[in-house]
DNA sequence: TCTCTGTTCGC
DNA sequence: CGAACAGAG
């Protein structure tokens, strides 16, 4: 009997799924399978925090799943072997799954599809994760977009309108089910619970993502493009690892900001400004379809010649950053917030990455592998061009050498402490002139609490001097 | 999605 | 003397 293998990777929805549409159109039984195979991915293996989040994700989906009839049949080991055994003992005639954008993932599943039809298998994949595929978009002479704002002109004239399927009542399930793991067998989750605080925050999981959505569209939206620099505020919408996972698809969340708009409930600017962070979330993925080397390589070659920090030589300034022990209050109360819920705000990711990456001249690489690791919406396309930003050998690169100074972003965006206060608490008696810089108030400045490590102003000579000196050997 | 400096302006 | 602004990198 023919039925269909519905093959779960970073989909993990029941609606808005055009795999699981296209597999409730064959008429036929569906298998939901999730595949662990963290190898295919070298050397971008899923972080520490991304595998707590897997976890409860998974658990999430086999529940929505199991609620309508349907099971999710979990498997270890390569995908296509995996694949042709689960063909092999259900009789599946097909397998459907929704895309990814990883280099070595994209040439995996590439192998896939041609292994499957030469056995006669049919095999299907979708778009669920984007408004617009990499490869539908391009400038005016046919070449991949490098800047933002022509990006964005030319995306606004592709948004997606095709309706968007509701998750289905029931999914046919086959006769029998094939054997499976235990979500639990595939010990996502860290030995020693270190992932515990992260879920009185989150709700990993499509109800999460829905209702993360909704209750940001009803308060966070109207405001949103001032709130959403101040990092003591709710003033983000936090969708980034549902999207990650797909828990929740882009076309799901810009249809509620449309409505919204359309209802006259949210000011245009506000609309704009949170559709533009999406675009960004599309731009990511158009710069690594185009330079696959990019996680690993800077987009601008130039930078090739920019005489960063060997990090061997200075492996405790890159432990201080990781553990929030720089002595600068606004990166180190964003260092801890991520070290305890998996999560930063984008204004703060900013600040600590061009501490690391200018005032310590560290290679952004470094700090790329540490978010990925600790980061639960941690993400390729997103983690590559944010620090590639950052380090300024990047798409979008500014005319000039930009470097943040963690002080005055502080006092502008956490004007009253209250987020260094909520991370540093050793901080928190300070008043709001000088919580910024302790270091200012000299032998009055709290015990306990470091002393900077580095001179701001001197580093940031010593970085423009670096960025001078790689443009004349350039 | 920046910072620094110098200038001007208002008090 | 601080706020506001322009220009440069």
């Amino acid at each position: 009997m023919s039925a269909c293998l519905l093959w779960f990777r970073r989909d993990l929805r029941l609606s808005d799924n055009p795999a699981l549409t296209a597999a409730l159109a064959r008429g036929t039984p569906v298998i939901p399978v999730y595949i662990h195979d963290p190898e295919a991915e070298r050397p971008w293996t899923p972080g520490a925090a991304s595998r707590s989040w897997l976890h409860h994700s998974l658990t999430a989906l086999a529940a929505d799943l199991a609620v309508r009839g349907s099971c999710l049949i979990v498997r270890r080991g390569p995908a296509l072997d995996t694949l042709q055994a689960l063909i092999g003992e259900t009789g599946a005639n097909a397998v459907l799954w929704n895309r990814l954008y990883e280099p070595a993932l994209v040439a995996r599943d590439t192998r896939i599809k041609a292994a499957l039809k030469r056995d006669g298998i049919e095999a299907g994949s979708h778009n669920a994760a984007l408004w617009c595929e990499p490869w539908q978009i391009a400038t005016g002479s046919g070449a991949p977009f490098k800047v933002f704002t022509p990006f964005w002109r030319a995306l606004a004239t592709r948004l997606p309108d095709a309706p968007i399927q509701p998750a289905p009542e029931r999914i046919p399930a086959p006769r029998e089910w094939p054997a499976g793991l235990s979500i639990d067998e595939l010990a996502l989750r860290p030995q020693l619970a270190w992932d515990q605080g992260f879920y009185a925050i989150w709700q990993p999981g499509e109800a999460g993502a829905l209702a993360r959505l909704a209750s940001f569209i009803d308060d966070g939206l109207h405001g949103y493009r001032d709130a959403r620099d101040r990092p003591a505020e709710g003033g983000v919408s936090r969708l980034s690892p549902h999207l990650h996972f797909g828990e929740i698809g882009p076309r799901q969340v810009l249809r509620a900001v449309q409505r919204a708009r359309a209802g006259g409930e949210v000011p245009e600017r506000d609309a704009e400004h949170f559709l533009r962070e999406l675009g960004w979330r599309e731009f990511a993925h158009h710069l690594l379809h185009h330079f696959p080397e990019t996680p690993d390589a800077p987009l601008n070659p130039g930078f090739a010649a920019m005489p960063w920090r060997a990090v061997r030589d200075h492996e405790a300034e890159l432990r201080a950053w990781q553990r929030g022990r720089t002595g600068i209050p606004i990166v180190d109360a964003g260092m801890r917030e991520l070290w305890a819920t998996g999560w930063m705000h984008n204004r703060v990711r900013m600040i600590v990455a061009s501490l690391l990456t200018k005032n310590l001249l560290i290679p952004w690489q470094h700090g790329a592998r540490w978010f990925w690791d600790a980061l639960v919406d941690a993400d390729l396309a997103n983690n590559t061009l944010g620090w590639q930003w950052v380090a300024g050998c990047g798409a979008d690169a500014a005319p000039y050498f930009r470097i943040f100074n963690p002080v005055l972003q502080s006092r502008k965006f956490d004007a009253t402490g209250r987020y260094i206060r909520r991370w540093v608490p050793e901080l928190a008696d300070l008043s709001d002139a000088a919580i910024h810089a302790p270091w200012t108030l000299g032998a009055d400045a709290p015990r306990g609490y470091p002393p900077p490590i580095v001179d701001l102003g001197a580093s940031r000579q010593r970085a423009l001097d670096a960025y001078a000196r790689m443009r004349a050997a350039g």
